[in-house]
DNA sequence: TTGACAAATAAGAATTGATCCTATTTAAGA
DNA sequence: TCTTAAATAGGATCAATTCTTATTTGTCAA
């Protein structure tokens, strides 16, 4: 039950926040939740847009700083784009994207051939891989066919 | 011999231009030159500081609009980023990046076994996939050490 | 060659995205 | 409760990109 799982994301990431010694505001939680409901890898104005509905009062730059101590935390995840605003994920489990150049969206996938990239010996030599991604870029199907 | 590659690369980047009807500017080949001499996968910015050595009246938009205009042509490619202004790579073959996330430096490496990164059956089924690339975060030697 | 014209450029203005500043409010522990 | 450091709102500032317009310049046909 998809209810029941974000309630359990919510504690969990409650617990983190306490865990770095971070308040527990009602801003903060309402960020949290609006970005474990979405599957869109928004941007930091499109979180603003969402919360605001529900907190009038709340300013741009308190959704967008927020985020990014997120990100700090570990508890969201800053994808990569090719241009233009942030985009947030709160999905930080090993996953792929698949990115369409002509709308934008962005679709994860998972992959059993890419379950165990590995690391090429001279990287992991020079460098201490943190995360792995396959990226794919392309054109979704409703845009393919405008062409 | 490098000097000759570059050369080569030009003369096929010309050609490029050609076939697309863009006129040849003495402004576009010193910018597709001076990407193609770069291995730091610059911003527009960088390469505006570049070019406006051999060509004081450049302005930063003619730059940033040709390196758009060249990515257009698949002459250059935009690379992910996490944030930040967008940054160019003149090597459109399948390579894949490794990014420290402490300084910003992109690594371009190969790697045999990610030679045929096959696409999933259902991400083949809805999108056009155009390019495929493993993107690796972490942090290289000497941002490692000043931890 | 030369002339005409569409395309490209320079320069600065405008827009968009991100961050900073500071006065006020608030969560959390004593 | 009370205190205090942390967090927020809102506006200002900064950074990146794109747009506007007048001028210049490749290209191609004569």
């Amino acid at each position: 039950m998809q209810k029941h799982d974000h309630e359990h994301r919510v504690q969990r990431f409650i617990a983190t926040c306490r865990q770095h010694k971070l308040k527990i505001t009602p801003q903060r939680v309402a960020i949290y939740r609006a970005l474990i409901r979405s599957d869109q890898h928004p941007t930091a104005d499109k979180m603003y847009q969402t919360v605001q509905r529900e907190f009038p009062s709340i300013s741009f730059d308190t959704v967008n700083r927020t985020l990014l101590t997120f990100a700090g935390l570990g508890v969201v995840d800053v994808v990569e784009v090719f241009g233009g605003p942030k985009r947030f994920d709160p999905n930080v489990d090993d996953h792929h994207h698949m990115h369409c150049t002509a709308c934008g969206q962005i679709i994860d996938f998972h992959h059993a051939s890419y379950a165990r990239l590995e690391v090429p010996a001279e990287i992991a030599r020079t460098f201490h891989v943190l995360s792995k991604r396959v990226v794919l870029k392309g054109l979704c199907a409703a845009c393919a066919s405008e062409t």
